[in-house]
RNA sequence: CGGGGUAUAGCGCAGUCCGGUUAGCGCAUCUGGUUUGGGACCAGAGGGCCGCAGGUUCGAAUCCUGCUACCCCGACCA
């Protein structure tokens, strides 16, 4: 099985390379660092963005779209902002091509130069700010509860499907608030809603906590985030929710009267998750025979495939295929019936396992004789024969009980895989041999977790929420600390 | 930006050292037939500015010069 992917073992990051392309997820394009999301990866992308935008609406939030393009100036408004993302812009500094006075091909119009460059957004912040300011004058314009679907250029170095690409796909969500306890309410509440829809959409389990101040988005106060552990030990951050406290309100000036009639800054969050989901869903899940796809996030939730030797057996077993089909649909189900005669089942059975499909109902003569159907499942790649008349409920309790599964699994490995440490020689010997989250006792500066990061290359992640006071020394300094932080190698 | 590598059919590669008729192979594609309960088989066919631009030569995928792109390893990052 699997003859076409690198097995996990012996090369993960080839592997994941491989299944992304295989699975017909992404492919590089002819620009670097840019990829191409193909048909089925976008699908699933939808699916993400079609529930997390369900999520937004209930609590309150509306979209709206700003431009792509941003004026250098805004830019470096913001001191720390301007520090944080300086280095990986895409500039426009022209507006005309013209003919190549060689006559060949064509070169950028020297004398079409733009008199202020323009940033390609790497995040809106920015616009946005210097928009909000025209539309904020008054404590009964807020909350400012916006997000925006946009695409994001970050001119990576170094750049990987899903994980790292140059330009991303992703959510930014932009709130403006009267106080600053609301303002940290709403960014709570976010990191809550990302939590939950990674855990029970995507079924990974993740770690809610604080950003240290090294690790935290340029412009923020704090920053909040959920970190995910790979099936290589390795950590992803899988969402972000930012208090910006009045630092973007400061530099753009976005001032309002309060109920008392006093001027005021505005209280600022901004938060996001992008396409790297897509990677974690791969890096999570799959296996050596491709894709698991949670069934709540699957486009196709239960694909049937005939089996059959001539067009007779074929109608007669369409006959039956499309009535469950229907009957699926009705009860909720998305399906595929893959009636292709150019593919033999064998194929179908492998390239939908590749695909990550959570149900596959097969169907040849015997069953169309017998009444039965085969079922099986992708997460835990079992068959067995079921009749037809109970296909329906099988399936639809069975869509929990994957997901179930699936989060269960993925939760035991977390488990497995999390390290309590309390000394250098431990906390070295599981960064280096075992992987995973480790969770040590860390002395609070940021020199010392850049010592940690230079020699170990691992990480805090966060500082997990429910991180219960603790009495304990530094793992690498010896000086005291009240609480474990949570360290890891990251993606 | 430093170190290493690669560029030949849609994909993966051989050929390049040592220049020489018509540039090969596997997969994929197309046609016909036989097949269909776990990635089918046989027969045939199509597909190439050998990364780009110069140069050397009677002759260049092969040698020389310049350029470009991509990949891997580092420093940077969601």
């Amino acid at each position: 099985m699997a003859k076409f992917l690198t097995n996990r073992e012996e090369s993960f990051s080839q592997w994941y390379n491989d299944l992304v392309i295989k699975a017909d997820l992404a492919e590089n394009s002819a620009v670097r660092g840019c990829m191409v999301i193909k048909p089925y990866g976008y699908a699933i992308w939808e699916r993400i963005q079609a529930e997390l935008d369900r999520k937004f609406k209930a609590t309150g939030h509306v979209n709206a779209y700003f431009p792509l393009f941003i004026p250098k100036s805004f830019f470096s408004r913001e001191a720390a902002h301007v520090e944080g993302f300086a280095k990986e812009c895409a500039v426009v500094t022209h507006y005309r091509l013209k003919h190549s006075p060689d006559g060949k091909g064509i070169v950028v119009d020297p004398d079409a130069r733009l008199e202020e460059e323009l940033i390609v957004r790497p995040t809106s912040e920015t616009i946005i700010w210097n928009t909000y300011k025209d539309w904020i004058q008054s404590y009964r314009d807020l909350p400012l509860l916006i997000n925006q679907w946009a695409n994001v250029v970050r001119w990576e170095m170094r750049t990987r499907l899903f994980l790292r690409t140059a330009e991303f796909l992703w959510q930014e969500g932009h709130t403006a608030h009267a106080t600053k306890e609301e303002a940290i309410e709403e960014t709570t509440k976010i990191i809550d809603l990302y939590a939950d829809f990674v855990t029970n959409f995507m079924g990974i389990p993740v770690i809610k906590g604080y950003k240290s101040p090294s690790e935290r988005f340029a412009g923020a106060e704090d920053t909040f985030a959920i970190e995910a552990l790979m099936q290589d030990g390795k950590a992803l951050q899988a969402g972000t929710s930012h208090f910006l406290g009045q630092n973007f309100a400061k530099a753009f000036d976005v001032k309002f009267t309060n109920e008392k009639g006093k001027l005021d800054y505005v209280w600022a969050t901004s938060w996001g998750v992008s396409t790297r989901l897509m990677g974690a869903l791969v890096l999570a899940h799959a296996d050596n025979n491709g894709l698991v796809i949670p069934p709540r996030l699957a486009p196709i939730q239960v694909v049937i495939i005939p089996i059959y030797k001539g067009s007779d057996q074929l109608d007669k077993i369409s006959e039956i295929a499309l009535d469950l089909k229907r009957r699926l649909e009705e009860a909720g189900l998305t399906v595929k019936y893959d009636n292709r005669d150019t593919q033999k089942p064998g194929f179908k059975f492998a390239d939908y396992e590749l695909k990550g499909v959570p149900v596959r109902l097969a169907i040849g003569p015997r069953d169309a004789d017998q009444g039965t159907v085969e079922i099986a499942r992708r997460d835990t790649l079992t068959k067995e024969t079921i009749s037809r008349d109970n296909v329906v409920s099988h399936v639809v309790s069975l869509m929990d009980e994957i997901h179930n599964n699936i989060l269960r699994k993925a939760t035991a490995f977390r488990e497995e895989n999390t390290h309590y440490v309390n000394s250098w020689d431990e906390f070295l010997d599981v960064i280096e041999n075992k992987g995973g989250f480790v969770m040590a006792h860390w002395d609070g500066t940021p020199e010392t977790e850049e010592q940690i990061k230079n020699l170990t290359k691992a990480t805090i992640r966060v500082i997990p929420f429910d991180s219960p006071e603790e009495q304990g020394k530094c793992v690498y300094s010896g000086n005291p600390s009240v609480r474990r932080v949570l360290f890891a190698r990251a993606y």
